[in-house]
DNA sequence: TTCGTTCTATATCTATTGCTACAGAACTCC
DNA sequence: GGAGTTCTGTAGCAATAGATATAGAACGAA
């Protein structure tokens, strides 16, 4: 959670609303709809402001996207972070199988993941692009974490670092498309047990 | 492919256009925009015919979808039944993994698997639900073999059938989402390599 | 107070969405 | 040849999409 500094001196009049807590409610309307499926009225009225107000803070309704996809992954979907700084490659795959099975299953939030579900098909353009980008980005970040395993020991020479990482990886995505249709978290952890059978050891 | 008969009393001008033929040029564009991104005008051009033809032989574009989404799952996503008919569990298990894999990535089709990212997000109501439920379907297809090999002998009794099937079923949801982002089809290879690991002896 | 700036609210714009009315064309049956 | 039926093409429908013009309200600075 960002805090935003309070008092920084302002020009002309103040923002109306908060902009995290708007963040928040445009968020679950992505989340929940896809980024087509959002209307600028379904994100105005959860929002609780008007379509100006959302231009003038965040420019189109992409540039409302980015920056709600950002807050979606210093919040909810964290939990990939949280996992790479687990001790050793065996614990933080689990952490990360165990963490997104948490993250896609809160009653509170809608089931899945954003960055899975929220455009998935090609030809959405710069949308498609910018969660592809930050999938493989993703797939990255565990890969360099299983690579410095190996260099540290705890994961064996021979393990190409790249092709687990896209499995573990592959685990958790397929776990989003189940969690977003309603799959309960129980039957996902049994999931993540089973995927952690096929770690090298 | 069903072949249609030829010579069937047709009462009226007959249709100017082969069904099959445009159902497969649908399908190429729901699969490349998914259902929300494909548009009337995206649909009738590819099928070369204009709106009163499509709405007279498919009712709306929620018909034609259904219409689509059965060709699909007999067409090339048929890799699930043909994986089902192997003699044991692990190799119907194989089967569906480097089927999907074959599927997701051929060259002449986009990437993914339509019942997968054909909709995702729930709140489109019935198409959502549409493919939740042909999705649960899939993996009960899965489950019914393996609580068979059961049965048979060639899969161990304390195994829970349906874990094993969500299991897989993620992974080849997880591939999907891969493949729809342009991961290649040796890498994908690699991650069904991984799942097998992980299935019981 | 007045100015310059920035936000908000109402009302609306244009383009596109899914869909259809209508008239005519193409077929079978009589 | 009609009569009856079904398809096709043109043109356009109402609704909604994303995005804005405009006017006024709310602030700090002078």
């Amino acid at each position: 959670m960002a805090v935003s500094a309070k008092t920084l001196k302002t020009l002309g009049r103040p923002r109306g609303f908060d902009m995290d807590q708007a963040l928040d409610r445009a968020m679950e309307v992505f989340w929940r709809k896809g980024y087509e499926g959002a209307s600028l009225s379904d994100l105005t009225e959860a929002m609780g402001i008007n379509p100006p107000s959302l231009y003038a803070a965040f420019g189109n309704k992409e540039g409302l996207f980015l920056k709600v996809l950002d807050r979606y992954q210093a919040g909810p979907g964290n939990y990939l972070e949280q996992a790479m700084s687990a001790p050793t490659a065996r614990e933080a795959a689990e952490r990360l199988l165990y963490g997104a099975v948490e993250g896609q299953c809160s009653q509170a939030k809608p089931g899945g993941c954003l960055l899975v579900h929220g455009a998935l098909p090609p030809g959405l353009g710069a949308i498609q692009e910018e969660l592809q980008s930050r999938r493989t980005a993703a797939a990255q970040v565990i890969r360099k974490r299983f690579e410095r395993a190996k260099d540290e020991g705890d994961l064996p020479r021979d393990v190409d670092a790249g092709d687990l990482a896209r499995f573990v990886f592959a685990v958790v995505g397929g776990m989003a498309v189940q969690a977003a249709g309603g799959v309960k978290k129980r039957e996902l952890k049994k999931v993540a047990d089973m995927a952690m059978k096929a770690f090298p050891t």
